[in-house]
DNA sequence: CTGGGGACGGGGCCC
DNA sequence: GGGGCCCCGTCCCCA
């Protein structure tokens, strides 16, 4: 699906994407540049807390990420460097980063989403947004439908996508909210994770390393990608020529060039 | 044209 | 049931 599903692409630091058209105030979670170097090396925790390989499946290019392939320091930049977060509900949202992440403070105060049940906010015809308070579920974008049977179904009033599980509606009107905002750049993004890998290319934190070479990446998919290249057998094959890519990305473009069968 | 890196999205699993 | 975390996937850009 296009990444510019929720956030166009556009220079960040050009426009602000339309979160503030969504609603008027108070996003969710911020950035902000300048980060403190000192925070960056003094964040980084001990290797036992950083497995991001413990939970990986066991794929034929599994073999390629060694214990290298960890972040090599996360930086708790956050605490200190949000002076215009209004209000940080939810720091533990925050360092919830897309890879496994070293421990952060513990944080006691949950997101408004968690706050509230859901099903009393429903019965009420209110939802609650991140930083938003409740709003009228007509005005939210949540409409409530039911199926012709027993089960209920949420639709997005944005989209029209139907969910069977409020809390999956609720995350996915996030991505239309986009309630974490980029405090350097204003870019904003659905998921705390997804603002704190777009952070990374402000401060060029590179935590996932590659054990083959001396690679890092801000982006552990990128890494595994970059494995690829390292494997003599790479994980997407064309089956009409059986020659293999790192990425299916370009087997598509392999097989859309107009694969002539011939093994190469 | 191909390969690779960078950035980022949603779905789903697990706790 | 909700949130954190991870995987898979895509698009864009560049060499």
């Amino acid at each position: 699906m296009p990444r510019s599903f929720l956030v166009r692409k556009s220079a960040c630091s050009r426009r602000r994407p339309n979160y503030s058209e969504l609603h008027d105030s108070s996003p969710e979670f911020t950035f902000q540049q300048p980060y403190d170097q000192a925070h960056l090396l003094a964040a980084i925790p001990p290797p036992e807390v950083l497995n991001p390989t413990a939970s990986l499946p066991t794929l034929i290019w599994d073999s390629l990420l060694a214990p290298q392939a960890q972040p090599i320091g996360w930086a708790s930049l956050l605490p200190q460097e949000v002076p215009r977060a209004v209000e940080l509900t939810s720091l533990s949202d925050e360092d919830s980063g897309k890879g496994s992440q070293p421990p952060s403070p513990p944080s006691p105060a949950p997101s408004s989403f968690s706050s509230t049940s859901a099903s009393s906010l429903e019965a009420e015809g209110y939802v609650a947004f991140p930083g938003l308070g409740q709003l009228p579920t007509q005005l939210a974008g949540l409409s409530v439908a039911k199926d012709s049977q027993t089960r209920k179904a949420f639709n997005c009033k944005y989209c029209n996508k139907e969910y069977l599980s409020l809390g999956a509606l609720k995350m996915h009107i996030r991505s239309h909210t986009l309630p974490c905002v980029c405090g350097t750049c204003g870019k904003a993004f659905s998921r705390p994770w997804l603002l704190q890998g777009h952070v990374r290319t402000h401060t060029g934190e590179k935590p996932f390393s590659c054990s083959h070479c001396s690679r890092a990446f801000a982006d552990r998919s990128n890494l595994r990608a970059h494995l690829q290249t390292h494997s003599d057998v790479k994980k997407y094959q064309c089956k009409t020529c059986s020659r293999t890519f790192s990425r299916m990305s370009l087997l598509h473009k392999h097989q859309e060039s107009g694969c002539s069968g011939a093994p190469r």
